[in-house]
DNA sequence: TGCAAGTTGTAGAT
DNA sequence: ATCTACAACTTGCA
């Protein structure tokens, strides 16, 4: 009987794993294990929030091995995989590797991946590869297509269809074989006290980190458990889900929070897809792509294949030819504009708050989203968006690296969206949902006696009025870093009009070449 | 080729 | 709450 082992990245849960259905197929023990490497251990490429939520995550899953029977729980080790996991092999005698390919858009996974793929046939040892963290498997849409990749939602709807019905999710299995008669040995092969999950916070000061505490908690439980109150308990809300309609700055997120649960693969997102499914039958009346919940996940695959599948990297402007060149700053000057904006220092109290919530509990709003992207590129800041993706990915908790640049392409009218001349105002788009500002005076604490009148524009406010609030801007909070929003987002617009005409041209250009050619 | 549609704008009117 | 003008992008479909 084979020895197998789970290399767990992103699907930390037991329920519809495949990788672990296939570690346990046909073999006498199973070895799950977790690498934190160089990239998950660099603060600027993951904010504490999030690392915390992935080491709760970590914690949840070696809590359920270990109730399945798995002794050790998950063997929890540090360093590169391409060096640790051929000596893994080794020290608990492997014969089988499965994993997750949740991450193979991203350049320098794949270079990973096609490492330990090649030195796992060196070893001998069999790889199973698994798609668990899409609702079909990248292969599955890559048979349907014809010649080029979806890049709108009606596009990718027919892919759907061709693709046929999602596979339902399997459940967590009820026991897992043991594979720990190596343990004890493996742990003098690494010369390691334990494999055990840190939990001290030497740990944490070793990585140059401070233990968050999410407001969001990781883990495959907590993450059940909230597809529950989100999806079940309130089965009407879900099922007549809007999301234009929901508001980007409630104090309690409008929206499920169930993005960095799926994100980590505490939940599979079979599991919820078939959960919406339900919900929106029971219902008599339901929402429909792509504003409905359903429509989010929608979104959600439709990047994934324009990542994955279209042979561009959705990380790059200048090379991908799916992104529109916008001549975005990126020199000193602008690298000051987008640290600002990131720190929470732009003089907008809707930006600044939603910055600061995306710092301290690392979640906003999709909208809020939409409000602060388009304020750093298209609308006033002209920052380069592949800039200001970084803090995105650094700070929020559902972080995903495709999801991501596509959304930001999106946002700056780079690619997918194209209609520059709707853009979001830092002062008229919050008051909608909010008109006291109660968002802002929890989030930029200094603006909180702000009357509700200027608490959008406290630039407007009286010096009296301001001294009473005991904030007087360009002292307590500061001046805001555009004077004139509607004339700057004017003017950016043009700069964008500039560079579609430029696109068209040579597009145009090239055209005509071709059909030079053909006649 | 032309017209409608595209997840989620704003400002001002009714 | 729902209308319009704003100025006018790309994609989809007939």
């Amino acid at each position: 009987m084979a020895r197998s082992m789970i290399w767990f990245r992103k699907g930390l849960r037991l329920h519809d794993n495949g990788a672990v259905i296939a570690a346990m197929n046909g073999s006498s023990s199973v070895v799950p294990v977790f690498i934190l490497d160089r990239w998950h251990c660099n603060p600027d490429n993951m904010g504490n929030i999030r690392f915390e939520f992935l080491m709760q995550s970590l914690r949840d899953l070696d809590c359920s091995l270990k109730q399945r029977g798995v002794k050790h729980g998950i063997i929890f080790l540090q360093g590169e995989p391409e060096i640790i996991l051929p000596k893994a092999w080794k020290a608990f005698s492997i014969d089988v590797l499965a994993f997750d390919d949740e991450d193979e858009n991203e350049a320098h996974v794949r270079a990973t991946d096609t490492l330990i793929k090649k030195y796992a046939a060196i070893a001998g040892v069999r790889i199973i590869l698994q798609h668990s963290h899409w609702l079909h498997s990248p292969a599955e849409y890559a048979s349907k297509l014809a010649g080029t990749v979806p890049t709108t939602m009606t596009q990718f709807r027919k892919l759907l269809d061709q693709v046929g019905q999602v596979p339902e999710p399997r459940e967590a299995p009820a026991s897992i074989p043991d594979g720990d008669s190596k343990y004890e040995d493996a742990l003098v092969a690494f010369g390691c006290p334990s494999f055990s999950i840190p939990d001290d916070d030497s740990f944490y000061s070793s990585l140059g980190r401070v233990r968050a505490v999410p407001k969001f908690p990781g883990g495959e439980t907590n993450g059940l458990k909230r597809l529950e109150m989100q999806i079940f308990q309130r089965a009407k809300w879900a099922a007549g889900f809007e999301k234009p309609k929901t508001s980007p700055n409630s104090i309690e997120p409008d929206t499920t929070v169930l993005s960095p649960y799926i994100t980590h693969g505490c939940l599979s997102v079979r599991q919820v897809w078939w959960a919406i499914r339900q919900v929106q039958c029971q219902a008599n009346v339901s929402s429909k792509p792509p504003v409905s919940l359903d429509g989010q996940l929608m979104f959600r695959e439709l990047w994934f294949i324009v990542g994955r599948l279209s042979g561009e990297d959705v990380s790059d402007m200048e090379g991908n030819s799916l992104c529109r060149n916008i001549p975005w700053g990126r020199d000193d000057k602008a690298r000051d504009r987008l640290s600002k904006w990131a720190n929470s220092e732009t003089g907008f109290p809707f930006i600044d708050a939603i910055m600061a919530q995306l710092r301290t509990e690392g979640w906003i709003h999709h909208l809020a989203r939409h409000a602060v992207a388009c304020f750093a590129t298209r609308g006033d800041l002209w920052c380069d968006w592949r800039d200001a993706a970084r803090y995105f990915d650094r700070w929020l908790i559902d972080a995903d690296w495709t999801l991501n640049h596509c959304n930001w392409q999106w946002l700056s009218c780079s690619a997918f969206f194209y209609q520059y001349f709707r853009c979001y105002s830092p002062i008229a788009f919050g008051k909608k949902t909010d008109p006291n500002g109660d968002y802002i005076r929890k989030y930029v604490p200094v603006l909180a006696l702000i009357p509700a009148k200027y608490i959008y524009e406290p630039w407007k406010a009286p010096r009296e009025v301001q001294v009473k609030a005991g904030c007087v801007v360009g002292e307590h909070y500061p001046h805001r870093m555009i004077e004139d929003h509607l004339a700057t987002s004017k003017a950016n617009m043009n700069k964008i009009k500039a560079a579609y005409d430029a696109h068209n041209q040579v597009e145009n250009e090239r055209r005509q070449k071709k059909k030079a050619r053909i006649s």
